[in-house]
DNA sequence: GCGTGATTTATGGCG
DNA sequence: GACGCCATAAATCAC
């Protein structure tokens, strides 16, 4: 919309840090591990801000700019999806 | 492999289910060209024979024939700065005036989302949704949240 | 200028 | 059926 262009972005919280080797290692060990479905459940990325030593809130950040700029995002099953055809799953087959 | 046919294309790694589960074969598969290609480091010349998706991105929670095609949310890839989704950024002026509504209240109520959004030139929608968006970065620094929500 | 971590608008599912 | 919350996407900012 107009007006766009001119907008500062106001009380931003600078605290801009990079991420060390070792952390990186971590979480790109565990993002290729998993790039079908690079989604760490809660206990995945508290264990991952763990052993990388940064915060949950780190990985969050981590995670979400490593999957977009692989362009690697995807939506989950839905629930009522998964509950109407219980067995179904996402796994392609391929046809031969 | 042998290549299958559009409607085949989308439902073969499903085949499983196909009988039971009655997935659609008409119109929602056929738009599946528009949802561009997820990602992976492939030749050009195999792409559009293998993609495939996954059979729910085309029901919704009460039908498995959608009338308005995939609902995948997307696209991105190659598209020209035309067809970009656009971010608002929304003016200083208008976060000001925000920040002070919200400072009053945390919650809206209809009246008050529709002068707002009158007054901001704003979709009511975005005054919503900036006012959700500010409560959950409130409550993610504070941890708590104001049970205020339940009494409107 | 680019890479990257963080923040801001916006979406979709669910209760 | 609209609304809040949540997790996340996508765009953007700012080191």
């Amino acid at each position: 919309s107009e007006g766009a262009l001119e907008a500062p972005v106001v009380n931003r919280r600078p605290q801009y840090k990079l991420l060390s080797a070792a952390a990186k290692k971590i979480l790109t060990d565990w993002y290729e591990c998993h790039s079908e479905n690079p989604y760490p459940t809660e206990e995945e990325k508290d264990e991952l801000a763990r052993l990388a030593q940064v915060s949950p809130s780190q990985v969050k950040s981590w995670f979400a700019n490593k999957r977009s700029r692989n362009n690697n995002t995807k939506r989950q099953v839905p629930n009522y999806f998964i509950k109407k055809y219980p067995g179904y799953t996402p796994i392609v087959e391929m046809v031969s | 492999n042998q290549i299958l046919d559009d409607e085949r294309r989308i439902t073969a790694p499903f085949l499983a289910h196909r009988i039971s589960m009655k997935l659609p074969t008409s119109p929602p598969f056929r738009e599946r060209k528009e949802i561009p290609t997820p990602k992976s480091p492939e030749p050009e010349s195999q792409k559009k024979s293998t993609e495939l998706w996954p059979a729910w991105v085309f029901c919704t929670r009460y039908s498995d024939r959608p009338s308005s095609g995939p609902r995948c949310r997307k696209p991105k890839k190659k598209q020209t700065e035309m067809d970009k989704r656009p971010r608002t950024a929304f003016t200083n002026d208008q976060l000001q005036r925000l920040k002070r509504e919200f400072d009053e209240n945390r919650y809206l109520t209809e009246t008050r989302r529709q002068n707002l959004a009158t007054e901001l030139g704003l979709h009511e929608s975005q005054v919503k949704i900036w006012f959700q968006n500010k409560r959950a970065k409130l409550k993610k620094s504070t941890g708590t949240t104001n049970p205020l929500a339940l009494k409107l």
